[in-house]
DNA sequence: AATTTAATGTTATAAATATAACAAATAATT
DNA sequence: AATTATTTGTTATATTTATAACATTAAATT
């Protein structure tokens, strides 16, 4: 029987925690309290606790946890033994910064390809990976092994390029365009909308403005 | 009495809806029905009139709803009549490219000033917006009224920056860094951490993976 | 004018997520 | 060794969010 999957806000911590648990390590602490973690991440502890306990890990109770243990717990929930191939899509203003950001980053999420329909930026390197014509894009997903696709083009081509990558197998696509995006089921899709978070933020900030004003 | 926040999924979509009312208005379109509007955003039609229900606004029924007057009320909604003033903290790779993004996107919210520790970059200019010197934002964000700060900055300095910020009242922080941030009730935060966004994605393919190998 | 149809608006229910309550465990203290 | 203190692990409850069910409305049709 396959184990169930975690909630997504709980993968979503696991990630953060993680990076803390790193920080942590860093600083030669073994072992860390929950209400700790919790107080690093603004959250409550019983929130942490909840989630550990979604990934089986149980530490030696007392002392709090062990970071070690817990990195390497998170590591085999998250990571792929043999990691995932990333390749970023429309190397413009975002995708450079986002290429730049990520290489080299992270171990197991590596960006192995970018991928421009300018052919004056095809053949070049940026950051140490290299950028690719579009035109090659099918061949190139196969034989990279690219699973995931930052997409960074302009929201005009967003639709387009989206159909092109999910029919030579993309799996995962952080979309970073404006543009709402329609995939089937078997494809894993994160929107990340820099416009609507800003929008949101602009809600609350006048929200709270209203009620300053009104004492 | 004061009228109820809205649902924080609620605000998202109406941001969303937004953007695709103004490209149908754009196209000529007078009137969407619900389940063209849940069409366009992968969602259902249940869920835009439920969203709409939140904020008040009744269609001419049987014609679904009028383009026009919904983008008004959702403007009410989110915008405020005199702009929110925003700025980028920290001029970078990310910063440079948000700061490009943004600029004569939104009309109500405005980029009105950069900032950088680096000197060399205060007192440019980078997309007709003027880049600051950090020693200057407390005066700066009083005389601009920013109400809003992109945080862009490296990771390292996102904590003192972010309190610099609040004590100088900023009142919005999108936080584009990798670090964990604690803020005070009145300031609204929003996260916009990629690691996790794509390690989120990670996950589920490579459960999504572990699915078909099974097969 | 009555009927049908296709849409909305709203209440009821379900699912996902967060918080609270508390028992179990274990290190430290008496 | 018994007691206390403190932290975890887990079940129970609350809140938030999404979906379903259905009554209501108004244009189109008969
Ligand atoms: N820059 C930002 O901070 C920011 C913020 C939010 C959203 N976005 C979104 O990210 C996307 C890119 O923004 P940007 O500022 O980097 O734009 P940009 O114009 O600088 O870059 C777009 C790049 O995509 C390439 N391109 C165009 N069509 C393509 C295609 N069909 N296939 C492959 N590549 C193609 C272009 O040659 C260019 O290099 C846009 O959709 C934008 O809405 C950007
Ligand atoms: N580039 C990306 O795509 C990306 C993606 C995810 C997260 N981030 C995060 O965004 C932040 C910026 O990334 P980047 O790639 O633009 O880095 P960057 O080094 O290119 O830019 C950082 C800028 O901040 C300025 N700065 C440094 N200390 C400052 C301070 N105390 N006050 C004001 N300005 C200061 C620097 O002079 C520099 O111009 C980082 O925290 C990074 O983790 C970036």
């Amino acid at each position: 029987m396959r184990n169930k999957l975690l909630p997504e806000k709980t993968v979503e911590r696991l990630s953060e925690y993680r990076r803390s648990l790193l920080n942590c390590l860093a600083q030669g602490r073994t072992h860390i309290y929950s209400h700790d973690l919790a107080g690093i991440h603004n959250i409550t502890a019983v929130q942490v606790r909840r989630d550990i306990m979604f990934i089986g890990y149980t530490s030696s109770q007392r002392k709090g946890y062990d970071v070690n243990e817990l990195i390497t717990v998170i590591r085999s929930i998250i990571d792929t033994d043999d990691g995932l191939n990333v390749a970023v899509f429309g190397l413009g203003n975002l995708g450079k910064a986002v290429t730049h950001y990520f290489k080299g980053k992270r171990s197991r999420l590596n960006i192995v390809a970018t991928f421009d329909i300018d052919e004056s930026k095809a053949g070049q390197e940026y950051e140490g990976v290299k950028c690719y014509s579009m035109n090659d894009y099918k061949e190139l997903i196969k034989s990279l092994k690219i699973s995931i696709a930052l997409l960074t083009v302009p929201g005009a081509a967003a639709v387009e390029t989206t159909t092109k990558l999910i029919d030579a197998g993309i799996e995962g696509i952080l979309n970073f365009t404006t543009v709402p995006l329609i995939v089937p089921d078997h494809v894993f899709l994160e929107e990340y909308d820099m416009i609507t978070s800003l929008e949101k933020i602009a809600y609350y900030v006048k929200a709270n403005k209203g009620l300053k004003d009104r004492k």
